[in-house]
Order: C-alpha cells, then sequence, then structure tokens
DNA sequence: ATTTATCTACCTATCAGTAGATAGTTAAAT
DNA sequence: ATTTAACTATCTACTGATAGGTAGATAAAT
C-alpha cells in the first residue's frame, strides 16, 4: 500500500512544511533528509503540487484518526472536545509546530489548486467531527457555529503562540473553550 | 520622510505577502508592479529580510491607525471591540485577504529574525490595544486572557474562512465574541 | 521481459544580491 | 556665480545558488 519510503518522503515534508509553509521544502532538502536523490522524489511524487497535495491528506488522516471517533470516545465515557483540544495543545508543545492545515489555509491563496482542496478537506472534516462531538454532548442549536468556533480559535491560538514564542498563550484560551462545557 | 516610490513598494509587497505569504513576492515581482528594476526595490530595501520587516511594520502602523486609540472611540460613544472585529472583517471581506501578520505569525518557524522580530511586534501591539479596551468596559479580572482570545479567534477565523473559501464564517464567531460584551 | 526504484547528469527558469555607470539634485566651497 | 562634491534614484549586466523538472542508464526483483 504505502512505501516506506513514501512515508519516509512524507513526514520529511511535514516537518518542513510545518515550520515554514508551503515554500519551505525543496525537492533537494527532502532528498537529503530521506537519503535519495531528487529525482527519485519525483519518481514517488510527480510534481511539488503532488507532494504537497499528499501531505495534507496524510496529515489530515494521521490527525483524525489519532483521535479516534467521537461516538467511540464517548462510549469510552471520555469527552471528546477535551481531546480535541489537547491533540492541538500536544501539536504545539510536543512537535512545537504550526498545524500543517492552519499554515496551509493561511497561505491558500498562494497555493496549487490541488493543495488548495486538500487543505479545505482537512477543514471540512475537522467540522465535521466537532460537530458530531458537541451533538453527542447534547448541543442542538448553532452546532455548527459552535464547531467552527472551536476550529477557528485552536487554529488562532497556534499562530499567536508562535507569533510571541509563548505556550502559555493555550492556557488563556482554554477558558473560553471550557466555559459552557456542561450546558 | 517616506518616498512615494517606498510606499509603492510596501503596498505592492503587502499584497504578495497577504496572498501567499513571505514566498509568495520576490524583488523581480515587486519591481515589475511598481514599474522599476528589481536593483532599485534593492536600493531602498537592502535585503530582503529588510524588506519583509518594513512591510510588517507598514501593515502595523497602518492597521492600528486606521483603528484610532482606545480611550478616543469611547469618548465618541464607540464601542473599541465592535471596531475591532470590523477591521478584521473588512480585511477579510474588502481586501479578500489574510491578515499580513497573522500569516507571517503561522510562518514564523521559517522567517529571517527581522521579520520574525517585527510580525511579534504586530502581536503584542494589537493585545495592548486590546487590553484597553476591554479595560475601558470594566473589565478587571482575566482582561489579557480576553485579549488574546479575542485576537486568537480573529486571527483563526481568517484562516478558516480562506481554507474553506467562505465568508459566513465570520458570522458564526461573532456570536461568541458578543456573547458577554455588557457584563 | 517487465516493472520498480534508484541513480547520474542535465535543463531552463528564477532567485537574491552586487558592480559599475549614468543623469539629476542638492549643498558646500571657492 | 561657478565649481566641486556628495547624494539620490535609477539603469544594465552580471554572479552564484537554487528551484522544479526531465532523460536515460542501471541493477534488482518479479
Amino acid at each position: 500500500m504505502m512505501d516506506n519510503k513514501e512515508k519516509d518522503i512524507l513526514q520529511a515534508a511535514e516537518n518542513m512544511v510545518r515550520a515554514g509553509g508551503y515554500n519551505a521544502f525543496s525537492f533537494r532538502d527532502i532528498a537529503n533528509a530521506v537519503g535519495i536523490k531528487s529525482s527519485s522524489v519525483h519518481y514517488h511524487f510527480p510534481t511539488k503540487e503532488d507532494l504537497g497535495a499528499a501531505v495534507a491528506v496524510y496529515y489530515t488522516e494521521t490527525f483524525l484518526s489519532a483521535l479516534g471517533e467521537p461516538e467511540d470516545l464517548v462510549k469510552a465515557h471520555k469527552d471528546p472536545i477535551e481531546i480535541y483540544i489537547k491533540a492541538f495543545k500536544e501539536a504545539l508543545t510536543k512537535d512545537k509546530r504550526m498545524c500543517l492545515c492552519g499554515l496551509l489555509g493561511a497561505e491558500v491563496k498562494g497555493l496549487p489548486p490541488k493543495v488548495a482542496a486538500q487543505t479545505k478537506v482537512f477543514f471540512e472534516r475537522n467540522i465535521d467531527w466537532l460537530i458530531s462531538a458537541y451533538t453527542l454532548q447534547g448541543c442542538k442549536e448553532d452546532v455548527r457555529a459552535k464547531a467552527i468556533q472551536t476550529l477557528s480559535l485552536l487554529e488562532g491560538a497556534m499562530i499567536t503562540s508562535h507569533a510571541l514564542d509563548d505556550i502559555h498563550v493555550f492556557d488563556a484560551i482554554e477558558s473560553l473553550l471550557n466555559r459552557d462545557k456542561h450546558p
């Protein structure tokens, strides 16, 4: 299914994009990082656009499957929203990097079509996930608005935290996210 | 004080950066846009790092001086926070572009030092502005946290809106911002 | 024999940045 | 008033580095 080398390439690309955006990686950089030549990277991913889109898909898949389905979390007596916030917090504190699709979302006007499209998919799927989570919590009205608020606040906190180089930004926004957790 | 040509250069650079980030402009692009040669752009701004930092300063100054001081707004019986939200909304709907420093903030790990530093200044000064505004509104506790929340939510909404290519994202977040406007 | 995954070697385009020339302006020195 | 000197803003022409991408060979695996 997926080659080891291809996974190496995707992970190397993910790291580089999450540091500085779509233009922060080159076929040469990635080739060096995984120990092959740049032309061999082209063998796996014909163009930069293809590779960029593949990284967005890979990141979306990894991120969402690490979360698990909201239904299963509730069955296991876990709070999906709490888990979701923790996932963002760890992307910041452990990886010390931006959300890949948050960064790509900001750059979207300058991205090739396929990459922009996959970035959009990340946001759509995350909003769907949050809608499920809030619905399971008993929310009935403005669920979609709430999902958009949560996602936007978390992406924004990633930016503010990076810009100020201060992890404590996250503490400040958590009060707002938890305010009406038990309606 | 500031040359007309330098202003043209800064505005051209602002447009390009706001579309695709720090790497979305080149000295040649800008030279073409303002009708001179790339070497003449180097005359005004020696390096790309210098130009990038100057654009961030220019944007910060323009943005904040268009808002006005919170004190003056209150004296004129205007709601500073409402004005602030409108400024972000118009950056999105009128310019149809990201917040320049929001984008640079996301890319900060891949930026030259001077540009990263000026990006940080934008966030600090905006938080200070919001702290003043909330304090004038009578808020006494967690004012800083509130300022960080507001800025993060607005920057995040810009991203979500761009990624989904949907302006209505802003409507969804406004309810959260207005919820306790009158404490 | 064909496919897979890699290589070497190359291409063209573009990048940031520099050197040196030029024409016009300003300011000080004579 | 004229000359000298410095400065401003631009140009042409270039450099070395890097970008994305391609062609063709090779060696191993199927």
